[in-house]
DNA sequence: TATATAGTGTTTTTT
DNA sequence: ACACTATATA
C-alpha cells in the first residue's frame, strides 16, 4: 500500500492519510480527484484497518460508483466477481441508491408500505397532469412542467406541503400548494413516491427515530462524497446528519464545476464547508494532468470573472504546443462542416481516433446541423445523452406492463398500458373504473369485479366489459407467468401476449428498430434471471439507472453533447460550438448574475475537457427557430487573452485544406462552391443555398 | 375513441 | 423549423 502511495502527488498524499474529521478537498479539473478519493478508501480499509462496511462512499452517477468500485477491487486485490455487496467491500453508490436501500429497510416507519414504486419525471408528467385536471386548474397560464418544478425545488429543500402552504406569498404558490397536497397523495395511493422523495424521505425518518439514525451513523463512520458542488439541500442534510457523531466527512468538488444549480444543487454547500466545519483540513489539488498550459490560462481567464468562488490556479508540467483556435464561420452549416473537415485533416495528421475528438454545444438543437454534416462527410458520430434508453416509448411501456404487474395499484403504469395496444378504452372508461374503485382496493381488483360482478353490463357497456376482461386475464396470465418464470421470460410473454410486438411492427419505418429495443431490454433482464426476486431488483435498477453506461463503445465515432454531459471527460481535440451570445451564453441566463456566472463555469467546463487543442467557433449569421439572426460573439470568447488564441479566418481555412488534401473531390468541390458564395454576398444567399 | 388541425413554445437533465 | 398538445370533428 505505502509503495501505492508513491503515485500520487503530495498534495493527493496528504488528501489521502488525513483520515479522520472532515475534509475538503478542492480539486480543480483534471487533477486526479477520482484517483485520489478511491486511494483514499483503499488506505482506509488497508493501512487503518477500517472495515469496509463502515465506509460509504456516494457519488452522482451509476458510472462513476461503478467505477469507483472497480478500482478498488484492483487496489484490493480483490476478486473481479465479487458481489457489491460483500462485506470486503465499502458502499459505493449514487444518492439514491444509498438512499433507497435505507427506505426499502426504514420506510414503514413513516407510513408506506416498502415495496413502494420509484415514479420517474415522465410519471410525474403524467401525474402531475391528473392532479392539475382533478383540481380544475386552467393550464393557459401555468404549464405542468412549472408547477412540477416548484414541487421539486420545495421538495429538494425539505419543505413538506403543510409548511409550504403556510409559506405562500403568490397566487402561483397558492396552486403549488394545491398541486403539491394532492400530488403527494396520489403518490401515497399508488404506492409510489419520486426522485426528490427517496432523499426527503430518508431525512425525515433519521430525523424522526434517533436511534434510526444512529444505527446508520455507527455504520457509515467514515464518508465521502464526490461531486460536492453538486449536492442538493436535501443532499447536504442527509449527510450532515450520518456525520454528525464521528465527523469523518470526506468532500471532494470543484465549486468552479457546479453546473447544475437549476436542478437544485447549491455551490454555497461546498463553499461553506469550513464554516459547517470549522476544524476541517483544507486541501487544494491544483496540478493538472490533463491539458496544456494555453487550455488552462484559457480556461482561468474566463472563469477568474465570476465573484462568487474560490480562488485556485491550476497549472502543469505539459508544455503547450497549440494555440486555442477560433473560428468564425458563415453560419451553422460551415460550422459544422469547418468540424467535419478539421476532424478529417487533424485524424490523419495526428493518427488520432474519432473517438479522440469532442464536439459540445449548449443545446440539444444544435446537434441536428453537426450531424448532418457528419454525414455528408462519412464520419461516425455518436450523439451522448439524447433520448435515453429507458425513456423510450417501447421500453416504457413494457416496464409498465411490469410494474403493474408487480403493483396492482400502480395507476401511472396502468394508464399506460389499458390503451396500448390500442383496446378501444379511453379517458371515459378510465375514469369510470377509478372513480368507482374502493380506497382499499387495488386496480385489477376493481376490473375483476367489474367484469365479473351481476351488473356489469349496466356499468358498463358490452363491448368495454369484453375488451377489460381480456386485459384483466393477460395481467392475471403474467402474474402467474411471474411466479414460475425469468424476468427475460415474463418480458418476452407480455411482448407477445399483449399484441404488442403486433403492434410495432405495423410502424413499417422504425419497427424493426423498436423491437430491437426490446430485444435489448431483454438482454439486460437476462442478468436477473437467476436472482431471487428477479423482477422486483430488475425493476428497481431500472428505475435507477440511467443509459450512460450502456453506450456501445465498441465503434469508432465522435463523440457528441451538450456542455453538461461533458463533465467528468476528457478528449485530445474539443471543439465548442456557438460561442454566441444567446447561445453560450444562453439568453436564458443574460438576466440574473448568479446564472450568468453557471454559464461561465459551463463554458469552463467545456474548455478545461481538452487535453491538446480547443477550438472556439461562432458564426456571422446563424437560423434559429427558423429565422436567420446576425450573431454577435461570445463574451466568453473576448474574455480570453489574444496571445493565447489563433484565428482562422474563412480563406485560411481553405488554403490550408487544398494544400494538406488537394487530392480529395469531395472537398475540394464544396469550397470551391463556398468561397463563391461568399464573394456573391449575402442577397444571393437563398439562391445558392439549394447547390449545398 | 381515433384522427385532423390549429396553436404554442422553445436550456441544461448525473437520479 | 419543429415537436408537442389541446381542441374539434368524424
Amino acid at each position: 500500500m505505502s509503495n501505492l502511495l508513491f503515485q500520487l502527488n503530495d498534495k493527493q498524499k496528504e488528501a489521502v492519510i488525513q483520515t479522520e474529521g472532515p475534509v475538503l478537498i478542492l480539486a480543480g479539473a483534471g487533477s486526479g480527484k477520482t484517483r485520489t478519493l478511491t486511494f483514499r478508501v483503499a488506505y482506509l480499509i488497508k493501512e487503518k484497518k477500517v472495515p469496509p462496511k463502515n465506509i460509504l462512499a456516494v457519488t452522482f452517477t451509476n458510472k462513476a460508483a461503478g467505477e469507483m468500485i472497480e478500482r478498488i477491487k484492483q487496489l484490493l486485490n480483490l476478486p473481479q466477481n465479487i458481489s457489491p455487496y460483500s462485506q470486503y467491500l465499502p458502499h459505493i453508490g449514487t444518492f439514491h441508491s444509498i438512499c433507497v436501500r435505507i427506505l426499502r429497510r426504514e420506510i414503514e416507519k413513516i407510513g408506506y408500505k416498502k415495496n413502494f414504486v420509484i415514479y420517474d419525471e415522465q410519471d410525474q408528467q403524467t401525474l402531475i397532469k391528473r392532479v392539475i385536471k382533478d383540481l380544475g386548474i386552467s393550464t393557459d397560464q401555468i404549464r405542468p412542467a412549472t408547477i412540477l418544478g416548484a414541487i421539486s425545488g420545495t421538495k429538494n429543500n425539505l419543505i413538506g406541503p403543510e409548511d409550504f402552504r403556510m409559506e405562500v406569498g403568490s397566487y402561483f404558490e397558492e396552486i403549488v400548494a394545491n398541486c403539491y397536497e394532492k400530488y403527494n397523495e396520489y403518490l401515497k395511493k399508488a404506492d409510489a413516491i419520486d426522485f426528490d422523495d427517496i432523499i426527503m424521505l430518508t431525512v425525515e425518518i433519521f430525523k424522526k427515530f434517533p436511534k434510526t439514525l444512529e444505527r446508520y451513523q455507527e455504520l457509515f463512520r467514515y464518508l465521502m462524497v464526490d461531486e460536492y458542488q453538486d449536492t442538493n439541500q436535501a443532499q447536504y442534510i442527509f449527510l450532515k446528519l450520518l456525520a454528525q457523531k464521528y465527523r469523518n466527512l470526506c468532500v471532494v468538488g470543484d465549486d468552479w464545476q457546479s453546473i447544475y444549480s437549476w436542478r437544485g444543487a447549491d455551490v454555497q454547500n461546498i463553499l461553506n464547508f469550513e464554516k459547517d466545519y470549522p476544524e476541517a483540513k483544507v486541501i487544494t489539488l491544483e496540478q493538472n494532468y490533463r491539458s496544456t498550459q494555453t487550455i488552462l490560462d484559457a480556461a482561468y481567464c474566463i472563469i477568474s470573472k465570476n465573484i462568487n468562488r474560490k480562488d485556485k490556479k491550476l497549472w502543469t508540467e505539459k508544455k503547450s504546443d497549440q494555440l486555442i483556435t477560433s473560428y468564425e464561420a458563415l453560419d451553422e452549416k460551415d460550422e459544422a462542416n469547418f468540424i467535419a473537415r478539421e476532424i478529417k485533416r487533424l485524424k490523419k495528421k495526428m493518427k488520432l481516433k474519432l473517438s479522440n475528438f469532442a464536439v459540445l454545444y449548449r443545446t440539444n438543437a444544435q446537434s441536428r446541423v453537426l450531424e448532418e454534416a457528419f454525414i455528408k462527410w462519412g464520419i461516425p458520430y455518436r450523439i451522448i445523452g439524447g433520448v435515453k434508453f429507458y425513456q423510450r416509448k417501447e421500453i416504457k411501456d413494457i416496464l409498465a406492463y411490469l410494474f403493474f404487474i408487480k403493483n396492482p395499484s400502480d395507476q401511472v403504469s396502468f394508464e399506460r398500458i389499458i390503451n396500448v395496444p390500442a383496446r378501444k378504452i379511453g379517458t371515459k372508461t378510465i375514469q369510470k373504473i377509478l372513480s368507482s374503485k374502493k380506497e382499499s382496493q387495488t386496480i385489477l381488483d376493481r376490473i375483476e369485479e367489474i367484469v365479473f360482478g351481476q351488473k356489469s353490463t349496466e356499468f358498463l357497456p358490452k363491448e368495454k366489459v369484453k375488451r377489460l376482461k381480456q386485459f384483466f386475464e393477460l395481467i392475471k396470465r403474467n402474474q402467474d407467468f411471474s411466479l414460475k418464470n425469468s424476468v427475460s421470460k415474463l418480458i418476452e410473454n407480455v411482448f407477445f401476449e399483449s399484441g404488442y410486438e403486433e403492434m410495432i411492427l405495423k410502424d413499417r419505418e422504425n419497427g424493426e428498430a423498436r423491437r430491437e429495443n426490446v430485444l435489448e431490454l431483454l438482454t439486460v433482464a437476462n442478468k436477473f434471471d437467476n436472482e431471487e426476486n428477479g423482477l422486483e431488483i430488475f425493476l428497481e435498477e431500472v428505475a435507477l439507472v440511467s443509459q450512460t453506461d450502456r453506450d456501445l463503445e465498441k465503434l469508432d465515432a465522435v463523440p457528441l453533447m451538450t456542455l453538461h454531459s461533458a463533465k467528468g471527460l476528457e478528449y485530445e481535440i474539443v471543439f465548442i460550438v456557438g460561442m454566441e451570445e444567446g447561445i453560450l451564453p444562453h439568453s436564458r441566463s443574460t438576466l440574473s448574475e448568479k446564472e450568468m456566472e453557471e454559464e461561465r463555469r459551463l463554458c469552463y467546463v467545456g474548455i478545461t475537457r481538452a487535453k491538446q487543442k480547443a477550438y472556439l467557433l461562432f458564426t456571422t449569421s446563424r437560423n434559429i427557430y427558423g429565422s436567420t439572426q446576425i450573431s454577435i460573439r461570445s463574451r466568453f470568447l473576448e474574455e480570453i487573452d489574444e496571445h493565447l488564441l489563433e484565428k482562422i479566418s474563412f480563406e485560411e481555412m481553405v488554403k490550408i485544406n487544398k494544400k494538406e488534401e488537394s487530392n480529395n473531390e469531395d472537398f475540394y468541390e464544396y469550397y470551391e462552391k463556398k468561397l463563391i458564395f461568399k464573394k456573391n454576398n449575402w442577397k444571393k444567399k437563398s439562391k445558392l443555398k439549394k447547390i449545398f
